[in-house]
RNA sequence: GGGCGGUUAGCUCAGCUGGAUAGAGCGUUGGCCUCCGGAGCCAAAGGCCGCUGGUUCGAAUCCAGUACCGCCUACCA
């Protein structure tokens, strides 16, 4: 469908001298009305051939006279406004449509190419909290986005379970921890036991020194204190992968710090004789002056790594691994300048896959203060929201099979579709009241039209759509809708090479609205279960397009679309 | 001090590779169930697009300056 920019160019390029002008950028969308679904401005041409405007719009429209894909061409004023031909656009886009299924919009022919996503990576022993919804939900909806291009895609999430806190939270289990209490609450009891350690640690500095001989034991392989941290791991990786799973996320690769601990002093070494490293108030840093950027920790002067020297080694490692042709960060715009800094040392060390890195940065969650401890759980939040789903199901469709599984697809596609929705580098307020709003531009209403579009469906049948004629769907409301199918496939790439899930998020609430207007004139005698066979199978097939967009649109924000909700 | 990000309707946000009267959702007010699912549809009210200059035939959009908010700015991640 997208072709019809260059054919625009085209023309207009023989019928005018506007050499050196990509004409095809200027052309813009409108809505359909007035100016209709495509407007050229000719003010560019008019400058570079010192002439009126006016005069070469009407001049242009006449050499579209004969176009098939355009109903109408004509000049208003200086510009130049197309409207397509509805018959044709529909040849264009619903064959395609209905015939790709859950899989409209992927690409069918293999891209060759990898790319990693770094996402979610919370620290172990703590729940998930609300906060770590952002980088998950948008990690794992990049990663779709490019799944859907094609690409091999490997999930990575980098865990941060290596450190002295561990030290910490072994003082304390051993000090205090009830195996009967970890039994029932598992990490919750973590997060207890840590912070009645961080509360005591206050009044005794002794836990303190405990804590550091323990995990220095950890560092050495002592097989008690390893047995202690990987008890740890364990209990959160459960936890981890079952909220995982609520969430509908998966991950290909768990490999965190732990798992870069032993490679680090190879790392720094590596960098030391390709870039140079320098030796500043007892810590070993990489000067960056001539990229204006500040100098990078390695070691600090106790000896110990940082987490810029852990993500030098993790890209090495991932580079050799998966050879990625892309690699994603998906981590929190306050990190920018850590990003910045060790995509530099990459650089300066002479990898030239090094700009292949890309820090995918969000904005910050507020209202959550985490000084007082009012961390809200991301569990809470699915149950909450998932219960409220139940009370709505109960109330508009009591007879609904699966009401459980429907309740959860619908509470958590509210709260993942209200994380995408908007431009990621926003700050978002956490609020109750809009997370539990299910009406208007709502992951709800975008699964909602889905399951109407399919309850149509089910009332017809399941008609078989062979041979359907497109040329019958010419109505204004039906080509707007034709419209935004037809851009699908373009909005996944846009929305993945901008790395922006919020595009693709929009463009199917458009949809939903598109479809909901055409359900509301049946007030005018317009039905999809239409008497007349030609024409209810033309309309069929809209409705089984649209299916198709909001449900594979859906899948791969990270969202289900139920068949009845 | 320096760097990055933000500022559009009461609230939450689209629009930002310059184009024709600035859009949506929530909330408010008022309509729409003989008829495919009302978690829906239609309509009204609501805007010096932070401020000041500049570039341009044309600026919410680009440039400069400025105010306010947030984050980062060497041994946490």
């Amino acid at each position: 469908m997208k072709d019809y920019r260059e054919a625009i160019a085209r023309i207009v390029g023989e019928t005018l001298d506007v050499s050196g002008l990509d004409i095809s950028s200027l052309i813009k969308n409108e809505e359909g009305g007035e100016r209709g679904d495509l407007a050229l401005p000719c003010f560019v041409f008019a400058k570079q051939m010192k002439r009126n405007p006016k005069e070469l719009a009407e001049e242009l429209a006449e050499k579209f006279a004969g176009e098939e894909r355009f109903a109408n061409v004509e000049a208003k004023g200086p510009f130049l406004n197309f409207t397509f031909d509805a018959a044709w656009l529909s040849k264009q886009v619903l064959p395609e449509a209905v015939s790709r299924g859950e899989k409209w919009g992927w690409s069918e022919t293999p891209a060759e190419k990898t790319v990693t996503i770094d996402f979610s990576s919370p620290n172990i022993a703590k729940p998930l909290a609300f906060h770590h919804l952002r980088s998950t939900s948008i990690g794992n909806a990049l990663a779709n986005l490019y799944e859907a291009l094609g690409w091999r895609t490997v999930r990575i999430n980098h865990l941060g379970d290596w450190g002295t806190q561990f030290g910490k939270l072994a003082v304390a289990f051993l000090k205090w921890g009830d195996e009967r209490k970890l039994e029932q609450e598992r990490i919750k009891h973590l997060l207890e036991l840590y912070v009645r350690y961080t509360r005591e640690a206050e009044d005794d500095p002794s836990l303190d020194a405990e804590a550091r001989s323990l995990f220095l034991k950890m560092e050495q392989g002592d097989a008690e204190a390893l047995a202690l941290w990987k008890r740890f791991r364990d209990e959160s990786l459960n936890e981890f992968n079952r909220l995982y799973g609520r969430l509908g996320i998966r991950f290909d690769t768990w490999d965190g710090e732990s798992y870069y601990n032993d490679k680090l002093d190879d790392v720094v070494e590596e960098v030391e004789r390709k870039v140079g490293t320098e030796i500043s108030e007892g810590a070993t840093i990489v000067r960056l002056d001539d990229l204006d950027i500040q100098p990078v920790l390695l070691k600090k002067s106790d000896g110990a790594t940082l987490y810029a020297t852990r993500d030098i080694a993790a890209a090495i490692d991932r580079f050799e691994r998966f050879s990625y042709d892309l690699s994603l960060y998906v981590i929190g715009a306050q990190q920018s300048l850590h990003c910045k800094q060790f995509f530099a040392v990459l650089e300066k060390m002479g990898f030239d896959w090094a700009e292949r890195l890309v820090h995918v940065p969000f904005g910050w969650l507020k209202g959550m203060s985490t000084r007082k401890g009012q961390v809200v759980f991301l569990d809470d939040v699915l149950d909450e929201v998932m219960e409220l789903s139940r009370k709505a199901i109960a109330e508009k469709n009591p007879d609904l099979p699966d009401a459980d599984k429907v309740a959860e697809q619908v509470g958590v596609g509210a709260v993942i579709f209200g994380d995408l929705v908007n431009w990621r580098m926003n700050d978002v307020t956490f609020d109750w009241g809009r997370i539990l709003n299910f009406q208007g531009e709502t992951g709800v209403y975008v699964q909602y039209t889905h399951a109407r579009c399919r309850s149509v469906l089910r009332k017809a049948g399941q008609p078989d759509l062979n041979g359907f004629d497109p040329s019958r769907l010419d109505l204004p409301e039906e080509k707007n809708l034709l419209k935004l199918i037809g851009a699908f496939p373009e909005t996944i790439e846009e929305s993945a090479t901008k790395y922006d899930p919020s595009k693709l998020a929009r463009m199917l609430i458009e949809t939903a609205k598109a479809f909901g207007r055409l359900w509301n004139m049946k007030e005018k005698g317009y039905v999809f279960l239409e008497e007349d066979p030609d024409l209810r199978l033309a309309r069929l097939a809209l409705v089984t397009a649209t299916a198709n967009t909001l449900s594979s649109g859906l899948a791969i924000l990270g969202l289900p679309a139920p068949e009845e909700m």
